[in-house]
DNA sequence: TCACTATATTACTATATAGTAGAATAGTCA
DNA sequence: TGACTATTCTACTATATAGTAATATAGTGA
């Protein structure tokens, strides 16, 4: 955000589009405890198998995920750093926000 | 991100998706020091006027802008206390990767 | 009132992508 | 080798939305 170069802002509003999706964030949520093979993220997020596979695609070019194949299982965790903080703000955000709606209506009663 | 359910999540979504256009971050680009009215925020960024509009609609209703007409112009201004934290910390896990991502590729050299 | 400026809305096109079915690939074991 | 499982890829459809031209609205001053 430190210049208005559009080229520059391709690149954050990209990894801000990955973050976008439900799904990713369900895929995101179930490996938020650890890595999990392929066949558990579908399981845990009742996403269709092909689905899931192009979502953990995506988000591994993004540098969220990183992906090790062991044995015949392939193991996706998450190694983004800043994820947590990133939904962490996003969440208690949203929160304050719904709570100056809520006064907002309060207030039209009076 | 405390939980699975996807209706929760639809709303961090959506915040996420507000920030994945190049022209909205543009537009908070060209705001980040100031409020400004519709005019100059079309002059600044280029961008085709209903473009800009709807853009300014759409960031004020996530909370992201305020909305205050001042005469006959409308002035547009940031409000959203955590919006810099997160394309800070995006821009700087970006440039991290970009350096990994250039070292990986001097390994390859060897 | 009319003319002018600033902003918002509507209707439309073009593009991007989520989801899915089915095929393809790759590894393991008998 | 063949059968089986796990994962990825391809081709497709349906949907969402960015951008735009034209129109509408609203305020201001002559």
């Amino acid at each position: 955000m430190s210049d208005m170069y559009p080229e520059a802002l391709i690149h954050v509003a990209e990894y801000f589009k990955v973050l976008s999706e439900v799904s990713r964030l369900q895929v995101l949520c179930c490996l938020k405890t650890g890595g999990k093979n392929v066949t558990q993220v579908i399981a845990e997020t009742g996403l269709g198998q092909a689905n899931v596979s192009k979502h953990l695609k995506i988000l591994t070019q993004a540098g969220v995920l990183k992906r090790r194949p062991e044995g015949v299982m392939v193991v996706y965790e998450i190694v983004d750093p800043i994820l947590f903080q990133l939904c962490d703000l996003v969440c208690d955000r949203l929160q304050v926000r719904l709570e100056e709606q809520t006064r907002e209506i309060q207030d039209l009663r009076l």
